[in-house]
RNA sequence: GUGGUUGUAGCUCAGUUGGUUAGAGCGCUGGUUUGUGGUACCAGAAGUCGCCGGUUCAAAUCCGGUCUUCCACCCCA
């Protein structure tokens, strides 16, 4: 048989590895920094839990758990017979994989209201499963960061996540155009435009400005039924990127006043601090998510061509559908496995991102294994990460293994070394080689 | 989910109109070098040509199916 793993998944190596807990681990400094604290959620929800909240398409998406044991008991024939598997799904199924981190995190949230102290700022870091066909930079299990705070409703909440995605992708040294926009705009171009009812639809066409153009987007627009008339007050409203500007446009509605007033406040504040990064006003960014009420944001890359890296938004009543209502959140998402991509392509990780081994002994005969056995306890009690090759094979291939490692510093051992108490130490890039004692060992590579 | 694309040694790939023992570079193993990797030279091992079926005297090559890869759409991180 030959060995295989599902599609759309990837083993990830020690390199890989490394350099995606570099990334972790970078993100998680700048959460922790503002005051964000980790939780997890379990790799199952309740499909109830999961079903509805992504759109009918995120529906078809989810991965569903086949329940154990004779799970054929309770398909109705009927629905057998009619070949009615959107049915038959809740008769064998009712497990599923999380689909992003948002949900469960409201979820949580509401089972454990009683303990929370509002606002609760928690950050989430895990795997996501999607079945959804994979391409490039879109794979059917990869990493989310989360970091979302419910219970308040004040723009600074806005304004800080904003900060954390300028700090978190400067820190990796990603250069990233950050865009924002608010529903409640979109929701006033739709009644500005006399279409209410077709907010979403509008919406839909609208994100795809950039991609298709404004010919494409008045076309499917069209293919939406919306009417000649709001098409062209659209086209003239998207082509405003002035706040100011975009009031006269919404004299007849209130939430997109409230859209303008809310990201003018965001904005005021967000002069007030040192970016890396560029942000934007957008508003011809829409994106897809059914649950988003107030801000939005989405990040792309600047210097590579891939899908966006992170986005997020004000969501007003996610609880809600959990029973919890009156909860306001806001939260943006960092998407590992892409940004992963973007530092590969620019080349960018650092060069040790691993925290490998320092130093290994190499030996020439047994005698000297047993010597340098005894010495590497003493270096790796005084902190030093080392090794020791296990068998005193040849000389060649001991250092051959050291070379491929790519490990700094190699420990020779042999007659002449154990005379004296010493190891002949080699820096590996620069080739040079001295003798140490082994007490010295360990500061000797510390410096 | 729709349309297309890809698969040959561990890796990257070549392989003519179907025709004998399927090749290269890198990597790997051994040697030049019985106290030293990264350079050089020499030698060697390694492939059910993604999988299943069909056409043919003959298939890596043609046909069908299937899995996989990547791309566009859809959607999204």
């Amino acid at each position: 048989m030959k060995p295989s793993i599902p599609k759309g998944t990837r083993d990830f190596g020690p390199i890989q590895v490394n350099r995606r807990n570099y990334i972790f681990n970078t993100l998680r400094r700048v959460f922790v920094k503002y005051g964000y604290q980790p939780i997890e959620t379990p790799v199952m929800e309740n499909l109830s839990t999961l079903t509805g909240k992504y759109g009918e398409e995120g529906d078809q998406l989810l991965f569903k758990v086949l329940n154990s044991g004779d799970f054929l008991r309770k398909v109705k024939d009927e629905d057998y017979q009619a070949g009615n598997y959107k049915k038959m799904t809740f008769q064998i199924s009712d497990k599923g994989l999380r689909y992003d981190l948002t949900i469960p995190f409201a979820r949580y949230v509401v089972m454990n209201q009683n303990d929370i102290t509002f606002p609760f700022k928690r950050y989430q870091i895990q795997p996501v499963w999607r079945g959804d066909r994979p391409q490039k930079g879109r794979y059917r299990e990869f990493y989310q960061c989360d970091v979302d705070v419910v219970g308040s409703e004040s723009l600074i909440n806005e304004v800080e996540l904003t900060q954390i995605y300028d700090e978190g992708f400067a820190a990796l040294g990603v250069n990233v155009l950050i865009k924002i926009n608010n529903r409640k705009i979109l929701t006033g171009i739709a009644e500005a435009a006399g279409i209410p009812d077709q907010m979403m639809s509008m919406t839909v066409a609208i994100d795809k400005l950039d991609k298709i153009g404004m010919d494409g987007v008045k076309d499917e627009m069209r293919r939406k039924e919306i009417g000649e008339e709001a098409i062209n007050t659209i086209e003239k409203i998207l082509t405003i990127n002035d706040l100011e500007e975009l009031k006269s446009f919404f004299e007849n509605s209130e939430t997109g006043r409230k859209g303008i007033e809310e990201l003018q406040t965001v904005f005021n504040y967000l002069e007030k601090i040192d970016l890396t990064n560029e942000i934007v006003f957008d508003i011809t960014l829409a994106r897809g998510l059914t649950y988003y009420t107030g801000t939005i944001y989405e990040v792309a890359a600047k210097d590579v061509k891939i899908g966006s890296i992170g986005g997020g938004g004000r969501y007003d009543d996610l609880t809600g559908m959990f029973g919890l209502k009156g909860v306001s959140g806001v939260g943006v998402s960092f998407g590992a496995a892409r940004i992963y991509d973007v530092m590969e392509e620019l080349d960018i990780f650092p060069d040790s991102t691993a925290e490998g081994t320092q130093l290994i002994f190499v030996t020439f005969d047994e005698k000297a294994l047993d010597y340098a056995f005894d010495a590497l306890q003493a270096v790796r009690k005084a902190g030093i990460n080392a090794e020791i090759y296990p068998e005193s094979v040849k000389m060649k291939k001991q250092m051959k293994y050291a070379n491929s490692r790519k490990i700094p510093y190699v420990a020779v051992v042999g007659d002449n070394e154990m005379q004296a108490g010493e190891v002949a130490l080699k820096n590996m890039k620069t080739g040079e080689q001295a003798n140490v004692k082994v007490a010295d060992l360990a500061s000797k590579i510390k410096q």
